[in-house]
DNA sequence: TTCCAGGAAATGG
DNA sequence: CCATTTCATGGA
């Protein structure tokens, strides 16, 4: 057993990790101490598991602590891991302070102080996304966390059972119609082809991750249910890919709204205007922006 | 009941 | 090439 903690003082800006883990990035972490997704997160610890060294999946528990910083737990040495994942390194008050003088993204830091990007590993976040399409945020939590508790392979851990996310092989062969009574609907073909071609090696998304950012969104389409706008969350949350901003409903609302003159003829170009308009931390003022627009006390309030 | 959700693929022009 | 239609499904 390895454990850790982590001084806030080295967290820049601090973290809020039940908003940075529940605000729609990330599908691959839950909460261990209750059923519920968006509940009180007052002392409450989440859990992941990481592939380690080729070998069994490894699981991995943080914790905020009430005096700042993180406690973490695990079954193999992931001090490194957790500042990786949570990316704990950025500047938060640096990247509000670089942000666009706007009062929608002005109110968007303010309001949810802590929220930081995720790094998340790139096969399991390109499966979740395909399945986000046409779903709110904890609907697709429970899809992704179902296909972990269903097919995925157990670890235990601490006298625990956890369950590691399902690999290319198992979710291929697990089949379409297994997929769709897990509840994945018309995505489970989707997810089924993706993984055969994981599987099969034909390709791997984290190839994408040594290309240019438009061209790594470009290739990732070529992955079954895979849009630009699923390829740039994949960008954003797996890849790297800090300047990517997917455009899904709250974004694109957000632009007729406020940025219209961000709006033009195609995906590529809307995202390129919007980019530019956001500036050099674009994915994580679109993050801010998301979770802001899509809470309904800022809806109320605004 | 109807509408909607971090859209993409298939189809039609 | 661009615009429209279809695809599941639970919650409000």
């Amino acid at each position: 057993m390895h454990t850790g903690r982590i001084d806030p003082a080295t967290i820049p800006g601090g973290i809020d990790l039940g908003l940075t883990l529940e605000s729609g990035q990330s599908y691959l972490w839950t909460r261990a101490d209750g059923d519920g997704y968006a509940g009180d997160p007052d002392g409450s610890q989440w859990y992941t598991t990481v592939e380690w060294r080729g070998g069994d999946p490894r699981v991995l528990r943080v914790r905020e602590r009430p005096a700042g910083g993180l406690d973490w737990r695990a079954n193999a040495p992931a001090a490194d891991i957790v500042r990786e994942r949570l990316r704990l390194d950025d500047d938060l008050d640096a990247i509000a302070e670089r942000a666009p003088d706007e009062s929608v993204i002005a109110a968007a830091f303010d309001a949810h102080r802590g929220l930081r990007l995720i790094d998340d590993p790139a096969y399991p976040t390109l499966i979740a996304f395909i399945c986000s399409t046409q779903m709110r945020v904890s609907r697709i939590h429970g899809m992704v966390t179902r296909l972990r508790r269903e097919i995925g392979d157990p670890v235990v851990f601490d006298g625990d059972t956890f369950h590691a996310f399902p690999t290319p092989e198992t979710l291929a062969a697990a089949g379409e119609d297994r997929l769709r009574d897990l509840g994945l609907g018309y995505r489970a073909p989707y997810v089924v082809d993706t993984a055969r071609m994981i599987a099969d090696g034909a390709a791997h998304p984290r190839t994408a991750a040594g290309m240019a950012y438009e061209d790594a969104r470009e290739w990732l389409t070529r992955f079954v249910g895979v849009g630009e706008k699923v390829a740039d969350c994949v960008c954003l949350f797996a890849l790297g890919f800090d300047e990517s901003v997917p455009l899904d409903t709250w974004i694109q609302t957000a632009i007729a709204e406020r940025f219209p003159d961000c709006d033009r003829d195609s995906y590529a170009a809307t995202s390129r205007a919007l980019r530019e308009r956001l500036g050099p931390d674009a994915g994580y003022v679109q993050t801010y922006l998301f979770y802001h627009l899509r809470t309904a006390e800022a809806a109320a309030a605004d």
